[in-house]
RNA sequence: GCGGGCAUAGUGUAGUCUGGUAUCACAUAGGCUUGCCAAGCCUAUAACCCGGGUUCAAAUCCCGGUGCCCGCACCA
């Protein structure tokens, strides 16, 4: 499904819309209905079971939005999301200074002064990449994060957290002082980050205001020992630096021990790569062939970034592969900028062991863009019908409930929708216009099941109370006592978690 | 930010050039009928993105704004 054509549905259903409508809309945000507030939360919690499942030392908590202007300064946020910005006066095109300086300045800008880059400019009369004009203006500073007035003089700096990494890493010594005390320690959080986008872009691809999971895990640099052999025969579809470099844009499959023995990343790194894409693919369901683990080059990642794929996911919508995930191996970038920054030492000491600055393992997931990723490969046409197959424990709606003739059946399906939402079911009751209608509306929701009551249900016989249960993607039917649907149903909104045993 | 395109009921659209009661379908709500996969008939609700201008009269022409789409740039 095209773009608009997908928008066009998830808002007419009430899964989401632009954020102030009736003012034309905001750019760069948008509300969650019922539909994909519920599928939302759903996705944060399969997330969660998943990757904070994934080692007992692994925990969710919840940092504050707001960052005092001190630690984005030690963070690097306040430097490098400062980009100085060069416009052209002729056609106002817009660039960063340091591509504009980038062959006669290598190195980089930073720590010039506006006025020393504007006489770079002139001295080696750089022309504007658009338009060719000698006319590129001194620079000014552009910073994509969101500022806030802090206190009561209002004269404080504050800022909205770019990213909900920082968070964990800010928590980290208390976490590590009620822990356990031992390596690795992982911190997980779920939440909104902001971003002052130049421009928003493709819905939910590029926002302002947006969900991030992350996890953050530190670990001894010595050693990070985990369960290799569970999933050294796991195949991985990556596109590695040098395959790029050949102009290839699909992935080769490649066993994980490979990546390790003659790929040359740790195994630490490969093991949680792999976890990442069993997730990708065997809970949320993205199509394996639509999966790519796409490696950054030197020149693609953050400078401290030591290994960095992208999860990628071939969306129809946006017209090919767009990053879903990420796996980035940090070092001890983050401890080292925040210990300088608060003058506290971070570095912790495991017994028996010298004190040692752990390093960090990030597993980063975009809520939000996984909700459009879930919508364009499982929304979809089947002939007449749109069937939503989400997996069914991210389904918003569980089960739908109908009566086969509204009067007759109306009060007992009604009260058996009731029960069913007394064991935590997502159960709908819907008694408008056709049985057929009813079903369709239910597989554009997404709900895996449909229950109807019907004449043998009420009557007596071999068949009372029984109801007949309806698989969407099968569209079969089969006749279950109403005493064993509970138990059906629940059976599959359990989320997976990764075996650890 | 730049260039191009677009904006009409919940959704998709006709009408805009050539100013004069805004078209159709689906969806939604109610009724009759039917009774396990979007059936049929009747009824109802429902729209010209916002602001200004020209005109007896503006969805239509003019100016300004906002939003969306595509490409570029940006996205440590």
């Amino acid at each position: 499904m095209k773009n608009d054509e997908l928008f066009a549905l998830l808002r007419r259903r009430g899964v989401l819309w632009p954020s102030a409508e009736i003012y034309g809309g905001t750019q760069g945000l948008y509300d969650y209905g019922p539909l994909g507030f519920s599928l939302k939360r759903r996705l944060e919690e399969a997330w969660a079971a998943w990757f904070v499942g994934l080692s007992h030392d692994y925990h969710l908590i919840e940092p504050a939005e707001i960052l005092p202007e001190a630690v984005v300064r030690a963070s690097g946020h306040l430097e490098n999301f400062t980009d100085p910005e060069v416009t052209c006066d002729s056609c106002h095109s817009a660039f960063r200074a340091e591509t504009i300086l980038e062959k006669v300045r290598p190195e980089g800008v930073d720590g010039l002064a506006p006025e020393q880059i504007a006489e770079i400019v002139s001295a080696n009369h750089l022309k504007c990449p658009t338009c060719g004009s000698l006319t590129l203006s001194v620079p000014r500073p552009f910073n994509l994060m969101f500022g806030v007035d802090w206190g009561v003089t209002g004269k404080e700096r504050a800022y909205l957290r770019p990213e909900t990494a920082q968070g964990s890493y800010l928590s980290f010594s208390r976490m590590w002082d009620v822990g356990r005390r031992a390596l690795p320690l992982g911190i997980a959080v779920i939440g909104k980050a902001y971003r002052n986008e130049i421009a928003p872009r493709q819905v939910l691809f590029r926002m302002r205001a947006f969900t991030q999971a992350e996890l953050q895990v530190f670990f001894d640099p010595a050693g990070f020992a985990v369960p290799f052999d569970r999933v050294r025969e796991d195949s991985l579809p990556v596109l590695r630096v040098e395959r790029r470099e050949r102009g290839e844009e699909t992935p080769e499959m490649i066993r994980a021990d490979d990546l390790v023995r003659s790929g040359g990343l740790p195994e630490f790194y490969v093991y949680h790569l792999v976890h990442t894409v069993r997730f990708f693919r065997d809970v949320l369901h993205y199509p394996a062939d639509r999966i790519r683990l796409y490696e950054k080059s030197d020149k693609e990642r953050a400078f401290y970034n030591r290994i960095q794929f992208d999860v990628e996911v071939r969306l129809d919508s946006l017209g090919g592969y767009k990053e879903l995930g990420a796996v980035h191996y940090r070092g001890d970038y983050d401890l080292t900028r925040h210990s300088q920054g608060s003058g506290k030492d971070l570095s912790v000491h495991p017994t028996g062991r010298e004190p040692l600055l752990p390093h960090v393992l990030e597993m980063t997931f975009g809520v939000d863009r996984n909700i459009w990723g879930l919508a364009d490969v499982h929304l979809g046409k089947e002939g007449e019908r749109t069937v939503w197959k989400l997996p069914s424990y991210l389904a918003p709606v569980a089960v739908g409930v109908f009566p086969l003739i509204g009067k007759e059946h109306g009060a007992y399906a009604l009260a058996l929708t009731d029960e069913l939402a007394g064991w935590g079911i997502a159960a709908q009751y819907d008694d408008g216009s056709s049985i057929g209608k009813r079903y369709a509306r239910m597989d554009e929701a997404g709900a895996p099941f449909c229950v109807t009551v019907d004449g043998e249900t009420l009557a007596d016989g071999p068949a009372k109370d029984s109801v007949t249960l309806r698989q969407r993607d099968s569209r079969a039917q089969e006749r279950v006592p109403r005493s064993e649907l509970g138990n059906r149903i629940l059976s599959g909104l359990r989320p997976p978690r990764p075996s650890r045993a």
